[in-house]
RNA sequence: GGAGGGGUGACAGAGCGGCCGAAUGUACCGGUCUUGAAAACCGGCGUGGGCUUGCCCACCGUGGGUUCAAAUCCCACCUCCUCCGCCA
């Protein structure tokens, strides 16, 4: 969300701010009608409750010394007065609920380093790394039996079976066997044990509030895209980023605290309504995927070194797995609602021959945290924390490239030595 | 799922419908005392909003209701604890 207050100061910084992402001017010039409306409705409000209040406590007084009819007197005056009072705080409150909904409805103000442009085709790719870049080898070519794509390997060996996924679920909602499933479970291990050294892992609940969905900013904007289960008002998240977002809200942290890191593995659902058709082969695309996430609270200050060490795991461990990948900075119009800034990691598949979104960095101001309410004490007064998170790594993607990158010849899938203890030892994949 | 008991400021813990934004204690901040510290003593100490900066308004789990007036009464819900039942 928002700040309000500085809508209100410096009105024309925000909407150049927001244009860059392709909101139309009046949409703030409705929303600072709006406020202006909504505060002088309080202030009539106000003053009527003010003089209910006094009324009332004169009514006390004269009851006390014994004056029944002055008693009564001011008591029929206050009620008067209250019915008034009431009539003006529904108005109040009308104009101040469309002043939230409006507010709720606006996108975070993208940073100054974030590029210009509306669509992901104005995205810009800072960089590439790829196995050997360092010692100069040349980008990869990679061989005929890699370009094998994963669904056509990956039925092949047994360790994928989209059929049955879809028998009990639906398409896209894939089902790992054997090593293939065993190599999900590996990923998210070796993740969590890598960021250990810094960060606090947490496995929150899959399920969320609709409150919660609120304060990372996927509802109420992004509601088609996600699984919602009405009957007990709640909703499937789309990523851990949610559960760990709101998991300080409505505190005041100790500015010593931060930052305060987190990890998570858990499962992200998405139902994919505006990409529909779109990516259906295999698992490029699915409803149902895991991820590991790394997520700060932090000061304004901190939230530069935390976004930058976010990065840097994301990559350490592509790195680590030997996968060529590169970096986009998204522009204006491709960042999320609540993002400032972000930067997403993606794979080179060699069997699709695409580059797949594997990661996506965020730093996203105080946006969230103003939604969430989470706040930090700097010399006594709180203010509003930053919040900053990314992908290390979502698996989905990661197992088709390393399904596709690491077949051999012979068909069979030599995985990196890293993996080897959460694979019992094991880091080849063959048909059993 | 059933029965009972709780949810008040950073924490603990009071609070006959009006004098309660809320006693008291702890913690915290400032001061006195002290070579220094501790102790003692004195003072301060919630959050948000509005405007004419001094005032006004809101907030005692959440949402309704009763009343001239609600932390206090009524209803619903959420949540925590204890006991019973069921269960991975």
């Amino acid at each position: 969300m928002l700040d309000l207050v500085l809508l209100r100061k410096s009105p024309d910084e925000v909407k150049a701010g927001l244009a860059r992402r392709g909101v139309p001017t009046s949409d703030l010039d409705e929303l600072i009608a709006k406020d202006e409306e909504h505060r002088s409705l309080l202030q009539e409000a106000e003053r009527l409750r003010a003089t209910v209040r006094e009324l009332s406590k004169r009514v006390g007084e004269a009851r006390k010394s014994g004056d029944t009819k002055a008693a009564e007197e001011l008591t029929s005056e206050s009620r008067a007065i209250g019915d008034e009072e009431r009539r003006a705080s529904e108005k109040s409150d009308a104009a101040g609920d469309e002043v939230r909904a409006l507010l709720l409805a606006l996108p975070n103000i993208p940073s100054d380093e974030t590029p210009d442009g509306l669509s992901e085709d104005d995205n810009v790719e800072m960089r590439r790394w790829w196995p050997g870049m360092d010692t100069g080898a040349p980008f990869p070519s990679f061989e005929e039996y890699q370009k094998v794509p994963h669904w056509e390997s990956g039925e092949a060996l047994g360790i994928l079976d989209l059929e049955t996924g879809a028998k009990i679920a639906g398409s896209m909602f894939p089902l790992y066997r054997g090593d293939g499933s065993r190599l999900i479970r590996a990923l998210s291990a070796y993740a969590l044990d890598r960021h250990a050294d810094a960060y606090e892992e947490i496995r929150p609940p899959t399920f969320a509030l609709t409150e919660t969905m609120m304060s990372t900013g996927h509802l109420p904007k992004s509601a088609d895209d996600m699984y919602e289960i009405p009957r007990d008002g709640l909703w499937a998240i789309p990523t851990s980023e949610v559960p760990l977002t709101s998991m300080k809200s409505n505190q005041i942290l100790e500015e010593a605290e931060l930052p305060i890191k987190m990890t998570a593995a858990t499962a992200c659902f998405r139902r994919e309504a505006g990409a529909a058709g779109r990516d259906t082969r295999g698992v490029l695309r699915t409803h149902e995927f895991d991820k590991v996430e790394l997520f700060a609270y932090c000061t304004p200050e901190q939230a530069q070194e935390c976004f930058d060490d976010i990065l840097a795991r994301a990559e350490a461990m592509l790195q680590s797995l030997g996968l060529t990948y590169r970096l986009l900075s998204l522009c204006a119009g491709d960042i999320g609602t609540s993002s400032k800034r972000t930067i997403d990691l993606e794979v080179f598949s060699p069997g699709v021959d695409r580059w797949l979104e594997v990661s996506s960095t965020s730093w996203f101001g105080d946006f969230q945290a103003r939604r969430a309410n989470v706040r930090f004490r700097r010399n006594g007064s709180p203010k509003f924390v930053n919040t900053v998170n990314g992908s290390a790594l979502a698996w989905s993607r990661i197992w088709i490239a390393l399904v596709e990158t690491y077949r051999q010849m012979d068909g069979t899938i030599a995985l990196p030595a890293v993996l080897s203890p959460y694979l019992g030892g094991r880091t080849v994949i063959s048909k059993r």
